[in-house]
RNA sequence: GGCGCGUUGGUGAAGCGGCUUAACACACCGCCCUCUCAAGGCGGCAUUCACGGGUUCGAAUCCCGUACGCGUCACCA
């Protein structure tokens, strides 16, 4: 049997981490087979909450993460429609829930709201439904459905006996039938509830190995008793722990938290996103941090997945996230990074020159066009800056050397790095100073800023002849009054 | 409240009865490198694994209890 794993949002308009974080694993468990097979499936059984273009959303976040479903609304498949709102019009649901009737796993109940609210205060905590519905007959139901009486379908749950299951991370997990509540699986508009479509779903559409987030894990027994009453296969389950916020709550969009989509308009990378949520809550069982999607095929094993809820650190994303940037090849992070640059800035400048002094300084997109804005923004500033200790040098020192440079620098025409570092280096022995008391005022000079990314030699190889001298002479100038 | 699950540092975590005087990473703090800032290198940062008992020659690791936290008990998913 193939290995089967689906992803199963509702569209509510919102990609959250925790839920990205699931869809991920579930992918991860079914690419860890070269037959496994990935599935998405939309549940928007809830009419009330459907958000106009939340399914693009998913797809859009599912396409920029490169989480390939093989089976889904887009792409086809053998077991479709997988919409179940479109499945609720092929009347799937309301037939199972009949067969199931039939196999004494479910009954009518004509119950009202009230009925129900009554027995539910009458008992304060300790409610748990009991029915009277589960003692009329089939034919007396049906004649009462066929009057046109209101109705929904109940799961019938053993008065006796417990229920147990293995799961994949959590391990055998053993309940009272009495604690479990006959939940609604028909709705009264006819709609399935997410507890039945869900079961009915998954086997038909083969799923193997349910991936899903521990808050489901005290309503399993109560799936698992469907399955039994139909004689199918019970899957394999994975409960993920979940991701958090800080020790009391998940990260939610209710408490202002990043989504997906936040996160990349935040100017982190897809990859890297995707690498971060996969250590949370999950370890390798190697010394490593940085993983691609397929290194992460490789690397996962479910035996791995911890237990307890694992809070979400932007720090350490914003941490990875730079990793991710720093480890690109030149070209391709100047390409990325073009847009973030140009942004910032009105002129026009060699940007890989500038892509080449970010790299290993910048941890997200966005902090880009602020870290470049200096290039284009210089006026007087203090010469106190020429002050510096560590450097040791002062504004007499600074004049010198700023002297010596601006001759070098009105010598060349050639503005490369290469020969401006093979120019200006000369200058610190012959001026007898250490190469701080010459480059540190140079790059001071040409900027106006105690600290930039970059150096002299790479700032004036940026600035290009004309600009680098401009700003020199207004330096030497104000160093000389 | 019932039921279920969890608890290693500020955070992610390794650890699966002796190799642990608890890896590694983020953050933080030092030092080094260095033309500033970064990046990079090196070092520091839990005498202790929620607490209390027990089992054992030996426990973060096994058992029991307590505390705390989370989940669930919807015609939401």
């Amino acid at each position: 049997m193939t290995l089967r794993t689906r992803f199963a949002p509702s569209p509510t308009g919102y990609m959250h981490i925790g839920n990205l974080r699931t869809a991920l694993y579930a992918y991860l468990v079914a690419k860890k087979d070269p037959d496994g097979v990935f599935i998405l499936r939309i549940e928007d059984t809830d009419q009330g909450r459907l958000v106009e273009g939340a399914t693009d959303i998913i797809y859009d976040t599912m396409a920029k993460c490169g989480l390939k479903h093989d089976e889904g609304p887009d792409v086809g498949g053998d077991v479709g429609p997988y919409v179940q709102s479109e499945r609720v019009k092929d009347g799937i649901y309301l037939d199972y829930a009949k067969k199931l009737i039939r196999r004494g796993g479910a009954h009518y109940c004509f119950c009202d709201e009230s009925v129900l609210q009554a027995q539910r205060e009458a008992a304060g905590d300790e409610f748990k439904y009991d029915d009277p519905c589960r003692k009329l007959s089939i034919e007396e139901c049906e004649a009462r459905i066929a009057a046109g009486a209101q109705y929904v379908i109940r799961q019938s749950i053993p008065e006796t006996g417990t229920t147990s299951f293995d799961d994949e991370v959590f391990g055998r997990i053993t309940v009272e039938n009495s604690t479990l509540d006959e939940q609604v699986l028909i709705k009264s508009d006819s709609f399935p509830t997410y507890n039945f479509a869900n079961v009915i779903d998954d086997h038909l559409m083969g799923i193997t190995d349910v991936v899903r987030g521990m808050e489901y894990l005290s309503s399993t027994p109560k799936y698992n008793l469907i399955y039994e009453a139909f004689g199918w296969d019970i899957p394999r389950y994975i409960h993920c722990p979940p991701v958090m916020k800080d020790e009391h709550s998940k990260l939610s969009k209710r408490n202002g938290d990043a989504s997906f989509q936040d996160l990349i308009a935040k100017g982190y990378l897809p990859e890297a996103i995707l690498n971060y949520i996969a250590l949370l809550g999950w370890a390798p069982s190697e010394n490593r941090e940085i993983y691609t999607l397929e290194e992460l095929v490789q690397a996962f094993d479910v035996k791995r997945i911890g237990t307890s809820g694992a809070i979400f650190d932007p720090e350490k994303l914003t941490w990875l996230n730079g990793m991710w940037l720093r480890n690109m090849p030149l070209d391709e992070y100047h390409q990325l990074v073009k847009p973030y640059i140009e942004k910032g800035l009105k002129g026009t400048f060699d940007t890989r020159k500038i892509a080449a002094i970010l790299q290993p300084r910048a941890n997200t997109l966005n902090e880009i066009t602020e870290m470049v804005s200096f290039l284009e923004n210089f006026s007087s500033y203090s010469n106190d800056l020429y002050n510096h200790k560590k450097m040791k040098t002062n504004p007499e020192i600074a004049l010198e050397s700023l002297k010596a440079a601006r001759e070098v620098l009105a010598q060349t025409d050639d503005y490369s790095e290469e020969n401006l570092h093979a120019l200006l280096m000369e200058l610190p022995q012959k001026l007898g100073r250490k190469n701080g008391q010459v480059l540190f005022p140079l790059r001071l000079a040409i900027t106006g800023l105690q600290s930039t990314p970059g150096g002299a030699i790479e700032l004036a190889s940026i600035f290009g002849k004309e600009e680098t001298l401009r700003r020199l002479d207004f330096s030497i100038a104000q160093l000389e009054q």
